[in-house]
DNA sequence: GTCTATAACCTGATAGAC
DNA sequence: GTCTATCAGGTTATAGAC
């Protein structure tokens, strides 16, 4: 088989193992699941990817790695035009996983769901994932707030940027739930309504006043 | 055996199963594992709860149900004594949980973990939970928040009580990591302070003004 | 590179003795 | 109520033919 049917089947492994991913988890899903869903078989998933532990790994940095590249450029871009606002930060912090999550999920499944997981799941092989892809973002982004935010303390600032991670977590995850609560008033695939609902409610919170006495 | 030796068979297996789901995950956990580690026979699990599905539902609301029988007592005196404050009604949605949260820590692991992934488990029985045992706060809390900010349309409320347990939920499941990444800064473990950043960021992302046009 | 076959082991659940 | 023994089926990983 020539190398353009090997990326065919590596790309379908790894197709199938994240549509079951978010749809069971990780532990739920079998290698078995996998190949017989990717049609592929069962001993390639060892030879593409030595282990079911290296496979998750593969799912999740394919997806993870452009949208923080992403993220970077654009924080980049607005730190040399010098028109960083809060807004346009946490523009640069949602938008790259709101169209990740709306753009696949015509798939025929939200694979929010699966990057909710990130900071929930206990695999072991998310824990370094976390340290490895979010660490650079998280250690950026919280510079460029402690810019935009000067009335904060350090601490406040983590704090508040956790805070801001947590909304984006935890709409990707439960964000089809959204729907269900407000007894259908919201549609949670609305990239617009999305973003500007989390800018307004995130803004808002990072720039409350600072709970320590000025130094 | 008598009464008391029984309830304390069933203890063992919750606190065991608890302890071992929040390390690893319902999907990971064995029933083997449960009851090694808690001493009694495999086939105990099988007597008391009939089926692992029934455990998983049974650990998780011995927390859940005094968690938010403790928040609509909370919302009930406030609502009597006409004293509602938007951080009152952040306060008696928060503090059951991180009370609980930080009250069980000494068993020497963190349940806040196990707590936050209610909302990101795929496992099957855990979405009936959520329906079964958060519907009716929920129903409450987004009646109390749409009183307390009247300029808000009930969009504006489901999307910012939403996101209000996403901070909760995401400081549950990760508010470790936040040591971590605050370089030591940030002490999780302390209730007052945990409270007082959760509801400055939220009542400031509660009150920012309304997207909408007035009606 | 891809396949079949299989090793070695773990899973939840239960029947039946005590 | 608690135990042992066992069922029927699942799991990852790999050896070896093609």
């Amino acid at each position: 088989m020539n190398e353009a049917n090997v990326r065919e089947t590596k790309d379908r492994i790894l197709d199938a193992a994240e549509r079951l991913f978010a749809l069971h988890g990780i532990e739920a899903t079998s290698l078995r699941q996998i190949t017989s869903d990717a049609k592929v078989n069962l001993a390639a998933v060892n030879y593409h990817f030595n282990s079911k532990d290296e496979l998750v790994r593969s799912v999740y940095s394919r997806r993870i790695r452009p949208m923080n590249e992403s993220r970077i450029a654009r924080l980049q871009v607005l730190e040399t035009n010098e028109t960083t606002t809060l807004e346009t930060i946490l523009q640069a912090f949602y938008e790259p996983t709101i169209d990740m999550a709306l753009g696949l999920q015509n798939h025929g499944f939200t694979i929010g769901q699966m990057m909710g997981r990130l900071y929930t799941e206990p695999h072991g092989a998310m824990q370094s994932l976390i340290v490895t892809e979010m660490g650079e973002v998280a250690r950026r982004f919280a510079l460029a707030l402690a810019r935009a935010l000067p009335h904060l303390s350090q601490r406040e600032v983590f704090w508040r940027l956790h805070f801001t991670i947590g909304m984006l977590a935890h709409t990707m995850a439960a964000g089809e739930k959204l729907k269900h609560l407000s007894h259908g008033l919201i549609n949670p695939h609305d990239k617009q309504e999305v973003l500007r609902q989390m800018i307004t409610y995130a803004k808002a919170g990072l720039s409350a006043p600072s709970l320590e006495p000025a130094p």
